[in-house]
DNA sequence: TTAACTGTACTAAGCCACATAGAACAGTTT
DNA sequence: AAACTGTTCTATGTGGCTTAGTACAGTTAA
């Protein structure tokens, strides 16, 4: 599915988190989609499945996933609707990154062709 | 100066950092003006100096600062030509940011909006 | 020269997040 | 019944973070 990093310093269970979302995000994995059991990408990336568990719960109480006891655990739908804080906190973040990309003298018209593309590219309205 | 959120679960010398860039990439720290002495930030913030040191060391090594033994440290200028990975690294991580916002199906005019704002404010040509 | 200030470099100690190992419970599916 | 799911414990070890204290080296102002 899905390798770790081992350049990456950070906690095993926030790289699992990013990649998770990472396939969320670009539509890889669909909604009600299943992702894999604890035990079974504990193995597939030889660590503990205590470490999987814990990226699984944030993963849930941050709104990307839902967990069934028995079934699994599988990718929320309607995603949009939940998370108005964690909105604002993009935003945020956006703004910083875009203040030190203006600091260092990226021209901004090359950030906005990015944002043109990764909107082109998998989007398609979603009205509900 | 400023002060520590002791919300905010990330160390103490990460804090120190991202408030220290902030000021200089808003334009608040102007190239080659000091940054208050580790012992005085210390003092001020009743942490240890150890701990502004670390913080004083990575921003120099990230091109932010630069230190002189017996005199202070102060605000590096002319950052925009050194840094080329951290560059790419920004840029990364706006993909990742734009990429979960219009999964939000946040509109993208609204961060090119915000984008023109904070390139317009406090931002002159650098051609050196 | 002296005193007070700068950055820098150690050692020692304690706390806590992270990760592992192992076991168990509860419910589903075949 | 067996094999799978998520979930919840305890116990253990490692390493990053932070503090405290001391010291060295160089600058600056009295």
């Amino acid at each position: 599915m899905f390798q770790l990093d081992y350049m990456d310093h950070s906690p095993l269970y926030e790289q699992i988190k990013e990649k998770i979302k990472a396939l969320i995000i670009s539509g890889a994995m669909k909604p009600d989609e299943k992702v894999p059991s604890v035990r079974e990408l504990a193995q597939s990336l030889t660590i503990n499945p205590n470490t999987i568990h814990k990226a699984y719960k944030e993963l849930e109480l941050e709104g990307y996933i839902y967990s069934v006891r028995a079934k699994g655990s599988f990718v929320t739908p309607i995603y949009n609707k939940i998370n108005q804080a964690r909105k604002d906190n993009l935003l945020l973040e956006l703004d910083k990154l875009v203040a030190e990309l203006a600091y260092m003298n990226v021209p901004k018209e090359q950030l906005i062709a990015r944002i043109e593309e990764l909107y082109g590219r998998g989007r398609q309205k979603n009205n509900d």
